[in-house]
DNA sequence: ACATTGCCATAACGCTTGTTATGTGAATGG
DNA sequence: CCATTCACATAACAAGCGTTATGGCAATGT
């Protein structure tokens, strides 16, 4: 059912893998959006409220949030999978775009109070932590999808490697000379 | 058209859209994966001969990759719409899956070699390029899905602002004694 | 000028889709 | 113990899909 993708998603397909047949889904769904709508809120759910990784405070904190997300188990694999798939249908739909655009908000809303709780442990130097906590999304984020495609590159342990790389750098010091920040983007 | 979503794509929308009928497209194409399999194609071929960025040498040739990957222009919008709404598509065929993931590691790849020279210019501390070029790509390509659904909170200032930042942190020397590398990733 | 070929609109076909209507056996309640 | 309701299977439906004929018009070649 993760497997074969959104766009072959039909109504006899899931009343297949349940044993049933599409009377069933009609007498509980009225339609099949609600159904797809009522399926994934109940992932969001379950990866809510699906035990968590707790290590530490700061920034062990922080890490276990992120290490949630990633697709390290079957499990977690197929979650990210559908909720990367469902992505065309959002993007397609405004409604629902900024729905997800609201919670991945929220997202960064923990991040971000992990981060300043790093920072007051004096773990993360300073710097606004909403832009940080943007930054270890995206960071994340872009990871999940890569690990989808190519799960044999980016085996558990890379991705852990990866990640844990990523919050190396930003435990340094940033250099604020080095960089060119003035310049808006142009110069194609 | 790239406003419908690839669930929505049909071949007599795309005539429509052409002020056609099917007649031309099933005369030009023999199926309709055919069909946007060439549109994939065409749309890759644009983006890489599409004029780049080139604003210097090392540090500053990344930084010019990195922001032509993102969502700056409307059309960079459609491009990168169509682009994350393929993924259902692609994760549900292996042989997409495959070619997507060598497409994503040829890219890396040209970032890679931007990050060698970044360095041997002493404008990046040293570290596996292959690793630092994969990280920049993650960071992007989370950039780039929550820019495509949240445009408001990331107008292009704002991109270029996130993607400076990360910048900024990756010239800073790391240090390798803050972060715990030897924990797994359990805990739960 | 005529035959021929290619381009594409038109129309039809078979199939699958979401949805609706109908039937049926089991559970429930008085 | 019967009436009623519920849960679901079965079947049918219109609509839309990709694909496949078919036909005509224009360009081309001789």
């Amino acid at each position: 059912m993760a497997t074969r993708g959104f766009a072959g998603l039909t109504l006899r397909a899931v009343a297949a893998e349940l044993g049933a047949t599409t009377g069933l889904l009609t007498h509980y769904f009225p339609t099949k959006n609600a159904l797809v709508a009522y399926a994934l809120d109940l992932l969001e759910q379950r990866t809510i409220s699906r035990p968590r990784r707790h290590t530490g405070e700061g920034l062990a904190a922080l890490r276990d949030a992120l290490l949630d997300i990633l697709p390290l188990t079957p499990e977690a694999i197929d979650s990210n999978r559908i909720w990367v798939s469902s992505w065309d249908a959002a993007l397609s739909d405004p409604a629902l775009s900024t729905d997800y655009a609201r919670k991945y908000a929220q997202s960064r809303n923990g991040l971000s109070e992990r981060v300043a709780a790093a920072q007051k442990l004096g773990e993360l130097p300073p710097g606004d932590p909403a832009h940080i906590a943007a930054g270890a999304q995206f960071f994340v984020l872009g990871l999940v999808v890569q690990a989808l495609f190519d799960p044999a590159a980016f085996p558990p342990q890379r991705q852990v490697e990866l990640l844990d790389d990523y919050l190396a750098t930003l435990t340094a010091r940033t250099d604020p000379t080095t960089i060119t920040r003035d310049d808006p983007g142009g110069g194609l």
